[in-house]
DNA sequence: GGTAGGTTTTTGATTGATCAAATTCGGGGA
DNA sequence: TCCCCGAATTTGATCAATCAAAAACCTACC
């Protein structure tokens, strides 16, 4: 069955640079330029190459251009457990656009998943060793991360998606790392302003406490605007209102800022939005955070952020790096999010 | 630098195979062995060849393993934009379960994405013509599904995750293939039995019209509980309703059926449930299913998919392919689902 | 003591693509 | 006409592991 292993395309076994090299009458190295150097052949050769890529059906082997290259073309992202039923999806979006636009670079995503940050390290040190991927993108940052500064130490490309913490500038020893991440206080900002210009004055604040950095950001930007249209702090201070994130809790918020005055919500998230609509019922404005697909199909305006943005930054910077540009500090970058309006948006009556 | 490339522990090298031979004072090939076939080393080279590979930190390189082998030990999975916003989390959950258990097994998932049939063939061809991956896990299933065709008759292993539709036994040319999936009738079945207990008669069954199977489904094992308990086929229709998934669709059906009489409502997803909710108010009894934090936040009752169990068996079915045994017909499974109860099982009053 | 038979270990070859260096090819310029 | 130089293409070597087959090593039995 193979002893004819001369060069025409043998049915059985699976097309080669050499078999595909054979084909067009050039030799391996061509056709490897072909694909990675295109510019290095005479137009003529290259048509002609081409050609013979595309009717044997050639596709070249990973595994092999890995051992050579040292590179996998491969992105590494960590996989969590699911937390928030309707938060979850802002990172199923960022995940989902990763993966796809970097398939567009002949990039692919590979998963992990790990319980623990030093579980983490391991995987680090699993998929590094091997060279299985070529990059990490992170996505939950947290208090005293030591991740970053594995993978700096260890010449790791790497891209974050959230702001460091404060206090953290320390603890990365290389000094800053690029990352990425959605300005929620313009979000809320804009959401307040929004509803100012509906009428609204009483505009209640309803945040979440979580890991903190991003709920006291979005929390920063209702603050402001609220100081800016002269609403005083002792006011402030009773329109807002911090509990975990969640449709009951953000129910239970609506109803004592109601008490408080309240005619509007800016909430720090859409699961705690869909609680408010539900308790302040169709008197007052709501805008939600995430613009999920919950908060179109039940019309509640939101801040939408813009994760095919962060996806491609993201994306671009670990290339970047891979690409032999070490020095990527000062290209982090703060992304100003959407408002999307939609009927709960309702002017004061 | 690196002039002493001699077969001692060269620093800034990383241990290969060949290193860590001459660290033992063995051949490279026994190295091998000691990973792949312990049993045939003598206990006490064995020991040695161990130790040498634990302190000189050596993992064995994925490309030159896949290169000599044809295998990746890497799952591929397709990610897909989200659609819903409470029931994307199903996937979520299947697929973070995959990727961890997975791991145990020494394999790792990979995405790709694909916005239609045509480019995941084409998917297909790029991740197996290079063994890029061993396997895929499907999950969105479909009328005149192409994919298992295409991968049965290039022999590449896969499990399902959703039942065969029907009509599809004749398009998959090498007889039924293997597949899993939720027994979506025993779950409403059993949501149904448990409001009639709590003295509910006219209960409401809310589906949705997706792509037809798994809403039919849901809609059976309502409609035999229904009958069993003696409810007259007239009343059961007026007790029937069908439309998109979503929350405000479930809400609109809700109170329809209201008015029809219903006092309890079985839903075919949280969307629906959750809508059902906000309509009815605290008076109605109310199921959902998928079992969602959402579900779990709001205090509704819902039906819970095992989908550990789910994903373990796929897991299991694609590296039992992928080890040669490949009739794997007959395995596929229909996994009962769990009644959660909680806050909305009002009883009758 | 020699050798058959089994176990343990080693050597040689291979996988597919790419880097580095060598070779061929063409067109000016002397 | 010959030689040189740059562009286009080819050859040789290599990446790190594993398979297949050969070699070394025992043990036991005639």
């Amino acid at each position: 069955m193979d002893q004819d292993t001369t060069h025409s395309a043998v049915p059985g076994h699976r097309p080669t640079v050499s078999s595909v090299a054979a084909m067009a009458g050039v030799s391996r190295q061509t056709v490897s330029n072909a694909l990675n150097n295109p510019e290095r052949l005479q137009p003529e050769t290259l048509k002609r190459v081409l050609a013979a890529i595309d009717d044997s059906g050639y596709v070249r082997s990973a595994a092999a251009r890995q051992m050579r290259t040292a590179r996998s073309s491969v992105l590494a992202y960590r996989l969590d457990p699911i937390r928030d039923g309707i938060g979850g999806i802002v990172l199923d979006t960022f995940l989902h656009t990763l993966s796809a636009q970097a398939e567009g670079q002949g990039y692919r995503v590979m998963l992990y998943t790990a319980d623990s940050d030093e579980a983490e390290l391991r995987q680090f040190a699993a998929l590094t060793q091997t060279r299985a991927v070529d990059a990490f993108v992170l996505v939950d940052t947290h208090r005293d991360d030591q991740r970053y500064r594995w993978l700096s130490e260890n010449g790791v490309p790497y891209a974050v998606f959230g702001r460091p913490w404060p206090g953290d500038e320390e603890t990365d020893d290389d000094g800053a790392h690029a990352w990425i991440d959605i300005d929620g206080s313009a979000g809320t900002a804009a959401a307040t302003a929004h509803l100012l210009e509906l009428g609204h004055r009483n505009i209640g604040f309803i945040g979440y406490l979580h890991d903190g950095a991003t709920g006291d950001d979005r929390r920063r930007g209702w603050e402001a605007s609220m100081a800016g249209a002269g609403v005083p702090p002792r006011q402030r201070r009773a329109l807002d209102s911090s509990q975990r994130d969640g449709i009951l809790e953000g129910a239970d918020a609506a109803r004592r800022l109601l008490d408080a005055g309240a005619t509007a919500f800016v909430c720090a998230s859409d699961s705690l939005a869909v609680g408010a609509l539900s308790a302040a019922g169709p008197e007052a404005a709501v805008v939600g955070f995430d613009d999920s697909p919950t908060a179109a199909a039940l019309g509640l305006s939101s801040v939408r952020q813009p994760l095919e943005e962060a996806a491609g930054w993201a994306l671009g910077s670990v290339l970047a790096q891979i690409d032999g540009a070490h020095s990527t500090s000062g290209t982090s970058r703060l992304l100003v999010p959407q408002l999307v309006v939609r009927a709960s948006s309702r002017p004061l009556s």
